[in-house]
DNA sequence: ATGATACCCGAACGCTTGTTCTGTGTCAAG
DNA sequence: CTTGACACAGAACAAGCGTTCGGGTATCAT
């Protein structure tokens, strides 16, 4: 019985209208009518959608452009709810480096980002095959410690969680004993993991399956961008 | 007087219209009604705008909604026109190695890729500053010739056409005397050019200003894709 | 009990919008 | 000159759609 009382915030209610939004959007190409919204969210007045939609722009959640049809509009917010448009919202959740620990990130709760300001956009096409995207994380390089990666200072890593890799896999790891967090291709030997660099004409490096490893999360995509020109 | 008669194929008018739309579109996050599109396309009858709308959806250049309010929506062919959405469409020309020459480009048509197949989707918000995005092409790099650069076999080298660079901007040049194509920063010193490799632990080769050295583009972002496990 | 609050319905009104029909002028081919 | 394709205007109609208003039912603090 008793529908538990939600107080202020953003109900379910809320949250199937911005989802059915953002869908309808992203597969009709244009927002759905209030009474469209109604049919899917299951309110049968047109009033009630009306008086959700006026609560949800109050919260910031979308804008609406009066007396016109079909003048919904999701705003960047919805972000922290919903993953919207053709590009997918990547979290920088900070520096990658040689000598600092990977950021642990607790299963469920990935994305929201705080501020969207440390964000990446990335086209969904871009993205390998069918990744949906959920929990994706972005790294920032920071130094030349990865350049047996060849990945460069200031390089974005765009990854994957992932606590286990298959043979081939680029992972980020952490070695403690070495108190090293490293970027390498994972392979498993007879007995001894083999971690190799994409630089073939480097080294592998192999760590014995008695020794620590931790894989942090799998490699997705690379980005460089080549915004300033090099000082030297 | 007289009006050119455009035979068959597209006009003025239709390019006019496919331009409001996505323009409106990019906008608002909603198609344009039709009177919209008539208003700013000087068109004053809905009837002659649902004329010109049929024959783009039989051209292909978008689909419609029957009844339904803003029920337009542009199709992928429209690309080949205008730039859509939040993403850019860059076409990839072709593969990139020391050994073959770079692609020629005419100045003016640089986009309009046959099919949509050969090109990426770039969120325009990863793109530097305020890279507009008109003639950016794609490069794949085929094999390991550019590690120097710190790019690997199947990246993607995203590039804009350029004939010269300022000095610290890193450059795809040809190298006649070499026969080589080769990606580096590029420097003007005394009087030699210094290419100066992305791998910090590299040399830089340098030509003298005698030598003959064609800049082909400019170097404005690297992607690279871990779709499948390293062989080895 | 009482009022406040949150959630919801249905209907009516009027503007918005897509659709359709009639008509006009131009231009090229027959 | 006639014919027909083409580009366009204008008006009228019906359906789509946002807005508004009067009413209803729970839940909860007072």
């Amino acid at each position: 019985m008793m529908m538990v009382r939600k107080s202020k915030g953003i109900t379910d209610k809320h949250i199937k209208v911005l989802e059915f939004v953002n869908e309808y959007q992203l597969r009709n190409g244009r927002p759905p009518s209030i009474r469209e919204i109604g049919e899917k969210v299951n309110i049968s007045s047109t009033s009630v959608v009306n008086y959700y939609l006026l609560q949800l722009e109050k919260m910031g959640y979308l804008e609406r452009d009066n007396r016109v049809s079909r003048g919904v509009r999701l705003t960047e917010k919805v972000n922290q709810i919903v993953q919207t448009g053709n590009t997918l919202h990547v979290p920088i959740l900070g520096p990658i480096a040689a000598g600092i620990p990977l950021p642990e990130l607790q299963p469920g709760v990935s994305y929201t980002t705080d501020s969207e300001a440390d964000a990446i956009a990335i086209a969904r096409s871009l993205l390998p095959a069918k990744e949906k995207g959920d929990g994706l994380y972005a790294l920032q390089v920071q130094g030349d410690s990865m350049i047996d990666a060849m990945i460069n200072d200031g390089d974005i890593v765009v990854m994957k969680p992932a606590t286990e890799a298959r043979n081939g896999e680029m992972v980020a790891v952490w070695l403690p004993n070495n108190n090293e967090a490293t970027l390498k291709y994972f392979f498993k030997e007879k007995d001894r993991y083999r971690l190799q660099p994409a630089n073939p004409t480097m080294k592998p490096i192999y760590i014995k399956k008695t020794e620590p490893l931790e894989i942090k999360g799998k490699v997705v995509m690379v980005i460089r961008r080549m915004d300033k020109p090099l000082a030297a």
